[in-house]
DNA sequence: GTGAAAGCGCTAACAG
DNA sequence: CTGTTAGCGCTTTCAC
């Protein structure tokens, strides 16, 4: 590995003049300075980044915790926040939750040198929030959420569940399936939540079905198996929309003339035409991941104890064809 | 910063013994050790990763390096190679490229501390394969294509394309558009190389249209505007053979009875039912990403040149919806 | 404007 | 089994 002295002993100056041509060229006359940028370019040095954070303190890194990418919530907000963090000059480092062993991705954070840490859309369990708090590294919710621990960045998803309900009652369905995925989830714990109470006093029955989709798939079918099956379906996420249409696809069922679907998150997907789900999102403007990095850098920077609560932002309604009856 | 100096004198030993609690405790008399762990807890002391890696020369990093999350092949690659390198014990610091200025994202090879690079699929560009050569730090390419700097993991991009030739040419289209993606990503130009290949002596008029999705929206129209307009669409990623569906859909088209339309890649998306894009990738027990990151391990353990060569899987159709013709 | 020297926090010999 | 000591590669005073 070649080092700094290497290129000091090239170049005939000492160490310490490698060192400010590399943060402080100013202060360097110019034939020194050309002298040791050649000596760089032929020994190809690159400088040790251990060594400088080291010394600095500072690793320029920011962890990220998500569940697994082929959920398009995850992967929206994995890449709009490495995205936005890249461009205020982070490295990020990805850590992606195993759902069969969801604790073990938070062991990292006892081992990180980030400097501050956004957690998007996983489950959170095990010691997770107790190794947040206790690492001393600022850190962020952004599409997860930390309950009343730590600031949150996102969609408000007590609002998106109770907006869902209000948009189906209008349909006058007899009964509605709830599609909930993983119980640990508390951002779609919220979702629920929201929805029951802005069913209350409807009168309708609800069907809830939770669990990962090898297990929903199973209590799905045991949903639609009943007397009364609901007519209505609304999923606490887009993806597991997208499971219930090709389920409802496969068992013969007409969208939405039998059975009308509603999606929790507007991803991408869901616009398209060949999809075309009706789903609850962010209005069109927003960037909260942005916001959540920008957040994020002002703790780091300024030791910002981020107690300026939460930003939850109020969701609205996409209407789409698995909703649209005549 | 708390550090094993102040850990040390909590429970008065040395800091060498800190030092060995941590990485040989069996070298440790159990009432020393049970000393220092309290102090480690009470402190609550986290060991410098910097330090480490000064002294180590291991980062335990992998630099990967991909295209946008929203499309559904870079989130698959992203997602199954991040969870393998952690698997294997590997933190991993994820790029991603903004397709905007692409060649921008490489300057992160200059100053990585990864002990090893791997490169999704993206547009290569700039200084990219010459930075990778000179850092001195293993990589390999999967799903991307190097051409023949380094070693590959992945489809066979080539037999792909032919394959796709094959397949449409049983079903005797009058001309047939190709949907070819960003020029500058070799992976896409070697799917389209395959495919003339196999179209040659056919006679049948290939239309070719090229770009990111704004441009491709535009050469769309064009291409169905003409006289001779395809009856066959091919597309180079299954993420452009969706916008195309949806295309196909606002222009009033029946897919396939009007035109077909063959993706590849064989996207999760692409077997849903309300997708249901036939499309060729991989057969169905590769797991490319794995085979990929364990040789990146072994070139970073055993110094290994890499030098086996590139393992090119050859691909499969999956034949759906979108070209079942009766 | 440049060099010498002191560490950053840790691991790894080497003594005892 | 434990303490002492010498660096890892770099930044940063402090002299000259």
């Amino acid at each position: 590995m070649v080092s700094s002295v290497d290129v000091a002993k090239l170049a005939g100056v000492s160490q310490a003049t490698v060192s400010r041509v590399l943060n402080n060229p100013e202060k360097v006359n110019a034939p020194t300075l050309e002298k040791v940028n050649a000596a760089i370019r032929q020994l190809n040095y690159r400088p040790n980044a251990a060594a400088r954070s080291l010394i600095s303190r500072k690793s320029g890194i920011i962890a990220l915790f998500c569940g697994q990418l082929d959920e398009p919530d995850n992967a929206e907000f994995a890449n709009k926040a490495v995205i936005n963090a890249q461009q205020k000059g982070y490295t990020v480092e990805i850590h992606i939750q195993n759902p069969e062993k969801p604790e073990s991705v938070f062991n990292a954070i006892l081992n990180t040198q980030a400097e501050g840490i956004i957690i998007g859309p996983l489950i959170i369990k095990g010691m997770a929030i107790e190794y947040l708090k206790t690492s001393g590294i600022p850190y962020i919710f952004c599409g997860s959420s930390g309950g009343r621990e730590g600031i949150t960045v996102g969609m408000d998803n007590h609002s998106a569940g109770k907006l869902a309900a209000e948009y189906i009652r209008s349909m006058k369905p007899e009964a509605v399936g709830w599609l909930g995925g993983n119980q640990s989830d508390l951002r779609l714990q919220e979702r629920y939540q929201g929805f029951v109470e802005g069913m209350k006093e409807s009168g309708v029955n609800i069907v809830k079905v939770t669990g990962d989709m090898e297990d929903i798939e199973l209590s799905f079918t045991a949903m639609m198996a009943q007397k009364q099956r609901p007519d209505v379906i609304v999923s606490a996420t887009d993806y597991y929309a997208g499971y219930a249409l090709d389920f409802l696809y496969d068992y013969g069922y007409a969208v939405p003339e039998d059975i009308a679907v509603l999606g929790i998150g507007n991803s991408r997907q869901s616009a398209m035409n060949y999809m075309s789900l009706s789903s609850i999102g962010l209005p069109g403007d927003i960037n909260i991941y942005e916001e959540a990095i920008n957040r994020l850098a002002a703790m780091i920077d300024n030791s910002e104890k981020g107690n300026r609560g939460p930003a939850d932002v109020k969701p609205v309604i996409y209407e789409r064809r698995t909703t649209r009856r005549k």
